[in-house]
DNA sequence: CTCTATGATTAGAATGATTCTAATTTAAGC
DNA sequence: GCTTAAATTAGAATCATTCTAATCATAGAG
């Protein structure tokens, strides 16, 4: 069980990526983990850290998120240019992507079939992402 | 066809997309559409012009970009938050990422099965994008 | 428990992509 | 050829993100 970790605390979580449990990331690894699975951006977190009077600033919150991809604790998400979403299902999933409000809504990798898929021409494949684009009911 | 469209001079398209055949649309759409299906990066796109001695300033490189999305010639593909990326292939397809160049391949849609795909909550499905993200060969 | 070295955090500046603004230029129709 | 609406432009402005250099805090030694 890698991919949820509900049960864990925030202080084994640093520990197991071997960072510092410092006083900001103990205090965004439980911001991000202990709710359940969801996404972020950078500038949403900051602002959740800054509602739980927690004092970080945004170049903090933008090296632990990154600090805490690196880790494998968390993925990041591109859906949209020009801003970063962070999931903290670090699962084989996939997406909605809603475009009139710019949320996600994961959906379990077994809930859709990707098959036949192609080899690269050179390297490994690292990761699939579908994602599903959801727009206004079309007339 | 409305897919691929080698056909089609840059005149026909902007008549065909409702927008003014300017110098600087004209030249861009020659650039785009008269060498196979490729991605472009707004920065690249400004200097293939540059180097085919067409004066455009890279504001209207954007407008023009955002304006072909508009009409359906062109379609933004989200890899790399950070820096779009512009499709001339606006058929159904997926793409390869090659994570560490920066490059696009296309796939043909037929290459990969995608089935069984879920129905949003809410809203209507406006395109399913699959992309391989392919890193170096891992050991 | 205190000290020190290393690593983390910080504010603010810097960067890079993109968008905006206001002024100038150009295409289209008469 | 004019006139007008639309397009283009340079440069400023904005937004997300990264960098820099200085300050601060944790971990481990003693």
């Amino acid at each position: 069980m890698t991919a949820s970790r509900p049960y864990a605390n925030a202080l084994e979580l640093l520990r197991a990526a071997k960072l510092r449990p410092t006083r900001q990331r103990l205090a965004l690894a439980r911001l991000l983990f202990e709710k359940g699975d969801h996404h972020v951006t950078a500038e949403q977190l900051h602002g959740e850290a800054q509602a739980a009077a927690v004092p970080v600033s945004l170049a903090t919150v933008y090296n632990t998120l990154h600090q805490f991809v690196d880790a494998g604790l968390l993925r990041e998400v591109a859906v949209n240019p020009g801003r970063s979403y962070f999931d903290t299902n670090t699962a084989d999933h996939h997406h909605f992507f809603f475009e009139e409000t710019g949320k996600l809504m994961d959906i379990p990798s077994d809930r859709i079939n990707v098959t036949n898929l192609p080899e690269p021409p050179q390297g490994a494949i690292h990761r699939v992402d579908v994602t599903i684009r959801v727009g206004k009911a079309k007339a």
